[in-house]
DNA sequence: TCGTGAATGTAGAGCGCTCTACTCTGTGGA
DNA sequence: TCCACAGAGTAGAGCGCTCTACATTCACGA
């Protein structure tokens, strides 16, 4: 079933089949009619690798998420689809697993499989790799800065929204605020800065702890774990995601510890799981379905301005 | 950058080089040196759009997500993603984003790719579609039971149900339980074990016995044959999945033994053959992760033993 | 009557790879 | 000495589509 057949079946060349396929202004309403019935008849679906070899672009941007687990990547993917469809590009999705080691094979595939355009959304990978990457490619990373004239960034401003966490619990009353910090994830660097600023802005400095941890639930149960062994309990805590935060909740409940009154939680991200029910769980708001919105235009736009990267051999005789 | 120009610059053929980048084992050490330096030395990087349009298969294997915030999937697709990277396999990601037009949108868009099998997982689809999806390339639904002879599901845990099928009989009054096995199918090994597990469980390993046999109807008849011969008929038979169940059912009746006043059977998959009767089965919720794992080994092993779906039309000259 | 140009089609050369069917060595047994 | 054969490599025809350059038709004004 090739468009040959096609302009067979219809009694009419390949390329005005082509053509038809990809609904140029340049057939009469009769010949598109003809094709098209043929087309409907037969069955015929357009063979992407071949269309694609031929015209030497995919309509399709490659998504690398660092962890399918966080909700967080599924609200940034949602904005992401938005402006996809919007746009007629096709997404191939690609999941790291919190692993740079995948984060980079992944890329690779993007790479080989020739998408027109890459978004990154809390990678991993050292800023050089991605840069590079993205000499290759137009390339956006969201939710952690690259500073780079080449790659973009989409971003809030983790150390302010650090900070906004710290002053609202300070408001509240507390000193002895802990930070259970995202390790490797993105943003986890400037919110950890932002929490250590602030605590000093607030003079609190002497009492600023940070928790080792990553962008896991087991990470937050481990983090109270440990506070609790060392009997340390503070009587507030800031995370640096959501998932840390529940975690940690679910553990103090289970230690027996109510929140918010014996201790106060404040994650990062607004994701959904702060949503759900029974769990009252104050968060840092982080607008990401815009975000993921944001980080596709301004690659799509990327893609336009940038004839250069378009730019196709012409063909000589 | 292309294989040829990697050719050039080494010194040989296309073909070689091409033979080079696939490991063929019909190179010399030398030339596949001298090749790799050379690749290595341009930054070359095969082209997947062009070598799957001239191999007619992609190596990818298109899952397909209904909602990208039910943790549910992610966890769907860690199992996939485990199988996949052992057997060499790209997964393409597609997201219905809830809405079974969209994912009619990424099936097709799976189709027109050319992967070389789909993973669907927990697919809103009407099974009527998905069916018909999937007698155009090898598919697999998971988190939902697709009754169909084309389409496969996996939807349980195979030592749960294997324990189940056990507990059923033995509440049955059965103790001389024989096990059909499956040999490399898959879910057979797990299945065995899970009998074997649970026979001891039941304080009834004295009776253990397991007959070797695959997913064929003949092996379900020859291991009765067998049994029969021995003049070792158990009570009841727990079959590693329907097909041996159907091969035993039938080949019991011919010598006389009525189901299941004679012998009782339980078999495995509730296969669309189960609703024939006389054999009752039994499927259980499964840990995602092990769901995923069976899904995406399903789909290689159908892949494998369905040559006539990738059959090669031959050149003529 | 002709030239002009818009509207519509078509031919044919690729895109970058794979695959079949050779060719060309050098071995080793009869 | 000759032939069969395994090992290594190559030529060349595609895979199914797109794209440039060119052909044809027809209406219309000069």
């Amino acid at each position: 079933m090739t468009l040959e057949d096609v302009a067979a079946e219809a009694g009419v060349s390949r390329a005005l089949v082509s053509l038809v396929m990809r609904d140029s202004p340049r057939v009469s309403h009769n010949s598109r009619e003809l094709v098209l019935e043929a087309a409907t008849k037969m069955g015929y679906r357009p063979n992407l690798m071949a269309r694609n070899l031929a015209s030497r672009r995919t309509m399709t941007i490659g998504l690398l998420l660092n962890d399918l687990h966080n909700p967080w990547f599924a609200e940034i993917a949602d904005g992401i689809f938005t402006v996809a469809d919007a746009n007629g590009y096709r997404i191939i999705l690609g999941s790291g697993r919190r692993s740079a080691a995948r984060e980079d094979e992944v890329l690779e595939s993007f790479l080989a499989f020739g998408v027109d355009g890459i978004v990154v959304a809390g990678c991993r990978l050292a800023p050089k790799r991605i840069e590079q990457v993205g000499t290759e490619v137009p390339l956006v990373s969201v939710g952690r800065a690259i500073s780079s004239q080449v790659v973009g960034t989409v971003n809030s401003d983790d150390r302010m929204g650090a900070r906004l966490a710290v002053e609202h619990l300070v408001r509240l009353g507390h000193r002895d605020i802990v930070h259970l910090d995202g390790g490797r994830g993105a943003g986890a660097s400037p919110r950890r800065s932002g929490y250590l600023a602030s605590m000093k802005e607030f003079g609190l400095a002497r009492f600023s702890r940070v928790v080792p941890g990553d962008f896991t639930e087991q990470a937050g149960a481990a983090a109270v774990e440990q506070l609790l062994r060392a009997d340390a309990m503070p009587t507030a805590l800031f995370t640096s995601n959501d998932l840390l935060a529940i975690g940690a909740l679910d553990r103090l409940e289970r230690a027996g510890l109510m929140v918010p009154d014996d201790v106060s939680i404040v994650g990062y991200d607004n994701t959904s799981l702060a949503a759900l029910g029974h769990i009252s769980l104050t968060t840092v708001d982080q607008p990401r379905e815009e975000m993921g919105r944001v980080a596709l235009s301004t690659l799509l736009s990327k893609l336009d301005q940038d004839p250069a990267d378009r730019e196709r051999p012409m063909t000589h005789h």
